[in-house]
DNA sequence: TTTTTGCCGATTGTAGACAATTTCCAGCAA
DNA sequence: TTGCTGGAAATTGTCTACAATCGGCAAAAA
């Protein structure tokens, strides 16, 4: 590569390569698990599925030590679930812990929405009526894969913008938890102008400088939607039939 | 237990006694994370502290694996800080984090007032009645100590009663993190009668059944208790001047 | 003296080997 | 067919060994 020679010198300037000081920072480790947190939020690795480590440390071309470290994250995280001496399967959330992570999320997003009405900025403000203006683009446009993502970009940069790293932190856990939650995942297309509507209420609350009314727009918001979700969900599940899960647990067990 | 053979009735006699359960369930991971979650909670880790494989690994009488994925276990969970090529560190949550923690625990323990206030059952107020009955002792008995514990129980268990298992996951979570939070542990003493008659008119609000009055009774006594512990700790640090913050760098650096 | 450079010990990162456990399947009996 | 029983194969749990990296110290240069 480039010349060894002035080796303390090219140290500090390589360091300034993003590559390079990415080895610095993370190891196989933090690699494996964020390549591990795609594939399972992606769904290619699906809810329920079996990771098997040789096969998975063979893929990612890393032995099993540092793939079992990225496991104990995911675990932790909520995203797999780790079986004494059975192995590693991705997590499936069942209807009842999305209900609690629902419920969870509409008290930490009523505190985002409080805290908004009180600190945000014009800017930041001009910012997110930008967002809304996007989806409602969206919707005129029925895309409801990009509504989806903006969706997630809105309450996201909302949760930041409230200020509190604890609390986007731990928001984003549980989204990641929550996209394990069976098709949640758009497909609920003819309900988006619904929840458009709410958006362009919240900024509205926002922006009027209330806290306790941003925050209930915040609050209501959630709630319903998370009755929106579950109720498409249990109508999804009843008019395919049980006989889709049978489908996929023979297949993955096949392979 | 019924009439098997020889074999397998001992298995499901062994199963019901503690210890083996334990071995047929957690792995060595599970219980250095325990071990080390522990010593870290009761501050015989001390934060800051550096915890160097090759010593704890022969300290608990285990190898570096285990021992290392336990210890990425309690990174994700907040508990220590892993640095690549540097080491494992007890974590040291900065007051900026603490105060982010205690403004999102109100949110959360307003939930848990709404919900209370809403669906506790009659025994269940009468069990809190008597855990602050027990406090109010603690307070007359100028007991600190027990009134440090009584609290956390106390809150624990109304988070336990809301009935949302994700919820109390991630409370638990919390004060697990905020009790690295220097010096956090009683040492209040002086301000338990306040905390307690705020205790005495929380199980009230939840007992008129008023969601709103409950949530809100909650709300603001995680937020007085932070105003109390940050102030507490502020003045402090005061007294003992920045003297001792850089007196314990140094020494750490010197080692 | 101050700075720099090169080496050495200590510690972490990763890989591979061995032990323990579970799972799967063939074979047999009811 | 159904259910049980061995035993082999596959998989996980743990340990040990080796490679890579870092921090500190001492010697040399400015």
């Amino acid at each position: 590569m480039n010349g060894m020679k002035a080796e303390a010198a090219s140290v500090t300037a390589i360091a300034t390569h993003p590559t390079i000081a990415l080895l610095q920072t993370s190891s196989l480790v933090n690699v494996v698990h964020g390549e591990l947190e795609k594939m399972i939020l992606s769904g290619r690795l699906a809810p329920g599925e079996k990771l098997t480590e040789l096969t998975i440390a063979a893929t990612l071309g890393v032995s099993r030590g540092p793939l079992r470290e990225a496991f104990r994250m995911l675990e932790e995280a909520g995203l797999v679930k780790i079986t004494k001496n059975r192995g590693v399967f991705v997590r499936d959330i069942p209807v009842d812990e999305a209900i609690e992570i629902f419920d969870l999320r509409a008290a930490m997003d009523e505190l985002v929405g409080r805290r908004l009405a009180e600190n945000i900025t014009a800017p930041q403000l001009k910012e997110i009526r930008s967002m809304v203006d996007a989806m409602e683009r969206a919707v005129k446009d029925k895309d409801a894969y990009h509504y989806h993502l903006l969706n997630l970009k809105f309450h996201d940069r909302l949760v930041e913008l409230a200020g509190n790293r604890k609390l986007t932190e731990i928001y984003r856990k549980l989204i990641k938890e929550l996209s394990l939650f069976r098709r949640l995942n758009l497909e609920d297309g003819w309900l988006m102008p619904i929840s458009a509507t709410e958006h362009r209420q919240i900024v509205k609350a926002i922006a009027s400088g209330d806290a306790e009314i941003a925050g209930k727009a915040m609050f209501d918001h959630v709630m319903d939607s998370k009755e929106r979700t579950i109720e498409h969900n249990l109508r999804r599940q009843a008019k395919a039939g049980v006989l889709v899960e049978r489908d996929r647990e023979t297949k993955s067990a096949s392979r």
